[in-house]
DNA sequence: GATTAGCAATCTAAGGGGGCGAGTGCCAGA
DNA sequence: TCTGGCACTCGCCCCCTTAGATTGCTAATC
């Protein structure tokens, strides 16, 4: 176990060093923070710190930086005290009111404001649902043989698709079989729609297929590409300052890999995770952190919401931005759908 | 006029700018190219073509490199050979056989290649229309009062809105009002929807004031959000090796600005214009050169197809994949409306 | 008049000290 | 257990030098 006052330097230095991106010396503690022991004693502590794998150095004298296993310690020790400041609640608060429209829109707007407050890369990503239901559909002939199948998911989803029959269908009839089919099928799953033993023409059949596909497709699709905001932001931070690091952070996140990992990670309701460099199973992304929430409510609708940036990073202010967001995102979904 | 030697020079300068991205030396070209002259006759001339401000030089004992009118002169001299090469030309034409399914997602695959053939950015944008038509309505109750209108346009098309009604409205009073509003709109451009004095109801006023305003809405669209794919491989060339320069051009491209004044272009069809540096009317893109180019046809559905590079950029291999993959995108266009 | 060879002038990039300052490690003493 | 003092280490920055590249100029040649 640590001593308070270890803990306390421990956490002086997480802060100052996400504060000034640079080694934190004993002195600096000493003077900047009133702990009534000499710069002597702190660099006992940070000899003790360092042993235990808390701190390191990047060369011989020079001051501390935290490692993984510090940032670990250092989250572990704030979970309680996440409020946003006033200022900014107001703000967010601000933002969701004006929750409305495209949702999905919306979406973005909302990351790029997430990644302003916490000056990092925001990540949201849009509504998934497992078990979609479908509300209506619609069939809409473009040209002789070649029609539109509209469907319209019970959050209000839209999806189209092309479809061709083999015989030539007048508008009329499509309207009257997207009747009969929306008369079947209204408010039912795939399996669902499966399983109904209706007796179907050849058209309805093709049709039916066609629709079971799409909902499946739904279904199996993982959280879609995420509203990503906040680049420039995230690469202004010293830890960035080559231009190989840059570029080699860009092809990760271009190529879209790195956010099927993140989406594996299965979060529990309320939880916000905390992945800290190394933990990150995405081998890319081992020089970042994470901190990543689910929003909405799993049975009916879920999406993530998360923050990327350095190691180095304002862990209280991404967590409790993080925290915010998800919640206001919940809230505002709720009354979306 | 310049004679046929310092127009060869001239020509070799930029051709091997572009290859190498280090300035190009008298001896070089006197060595690797039989010029069947000395490097004191080239660098006699290099100084007049200096003089008429075709090429610079970084500093005063360094190689020539093109300015922007040393590279707009290059334009002018190639354009009318501009073929891709046999087996890219063999690539691009498998890619377009499979231009199927989703127009749009397609444009994304499509881009990432040009972006791959180029080694610079691609840029294509999603078609836009300018006097949309309305295909099919389609209304779907989601609560009480609120429903969802879904417009399908003459382009295959979906849009979506949610609607409030006055009153509690069933989905059959719905489907009888999309089929009444079908009858009477369907194929009208929202001007000629505006001008049939039909009489209607309340609610159907109400529904055809929202769907004037989408289709307006779409209308008035300029291009939108285009596909960019290729930033690491623009990236990755050496000028934008230092990372101030990188994370300024991020800046840029992260805002949508620079490609309102790239779409304010008005580009002829068939036309595949090139714009060199300081010809940017965007400040933020004087650095960088741009070879663009309009797919589809103005009257039915048009959007842009380019390159942004630096200026450095194999201008040849530019113009020839924009030139085809306009062509391309336009026959793709034309079989999938 | 065009071309060439030769040479000085100029400028960059790279390498090599040297000094400075920051910061620690350790020891003796309180 | 804490503190003051001091030597030691190490990265950073600056400057200098040198080597190399390339041109500009001039006089000679075709």
């Amino acid at each position: 176990m640590l001593s308070e006052r270890r803990k306390r330097i421990l956490r002086i230095v997480v802060d100052d060093y996400v504060a000034e991106a640079t080694p934190v010396a004993s002195n600096t503690i000493a003077y900047n923070y009133d702990l009534k022991v000499s710069p002597a004693t702190i660099r006992n502590d940070m000899a003790f710190l360092e042993e235990q794998g808390y701190i390191t150095r990047p060369h011989h004298s020079a001051g501390s930086i935290p490692t993984d296993k510090g940032y670990r310690y250092y989250v572990a020790s704030i979970s309680g005290d996440t409020e946003l400041p006033l200022a900014e609640e107001y703000l967010v608060y601000d933002l969701f009111q004006r929750a409305e429209e495209e949702f999905e829109q919306w979406l973005r707007l909302a990351s790029a404001w997430l990644a302003y407050l916490v000056k990092n890369m925001a990540i949201i990503s849009p509504v998934r649902t497992h078990q979609h239901r479908l509300k209506h559909l619609g069939l809409v002939a473009l040209q002789d043989f070649v029609s539109l199948l509209v469907l319209v998911l019970c959050q209000a989803q839209v999806r189209k698709q092309i479809l061709s029959f083999d015989k030539r269908i007048t508008q009329d009839e499509l309207t009257r079989l997207a009747n009969r089919l929306n008369a079947a099928y209204s408010g039912m799953t795939s399996s669902e729609i499966l399983a109904s033993k209706t007796k179907l023409s050849l058209e309805e059949e093709q049709v039916t297929k066609c629709l079971v596909d799409m909902i499946d497709a739904e279904d199996r699709l993982e959280y879609g590409k995420p509203y990503l905001e906040g680049l420039c932001l995230m690469l202004s931070q010293p830890e960035f300052s080559s231009s190989p690091k840059m570029l080699s952070i860009l092809e990760v996140l271009e190529g879209g890999d790195w956010f099927r990992h993140v989406s594996c990670q299965r979060i529990c309701e309320g939880e916000t995770r905390v992945i800290i460099g190394g933990e990150n199973t995405e081998e890319a992304l081992q020089g970042f952190s994470l901190v990543i929430s689910q929003y909405g409510m799993p049975e009916k609708g879920s999406g993530l919401v998360g923050v990327l940036g350095p190691k180095r990073m304002d862990y209280v202010r991404a967590i409790s931005s993080v925290n915010r967001f998800s919640s206001l995102l919940s809230k505002s979904l709720a009354e979306y759908i």
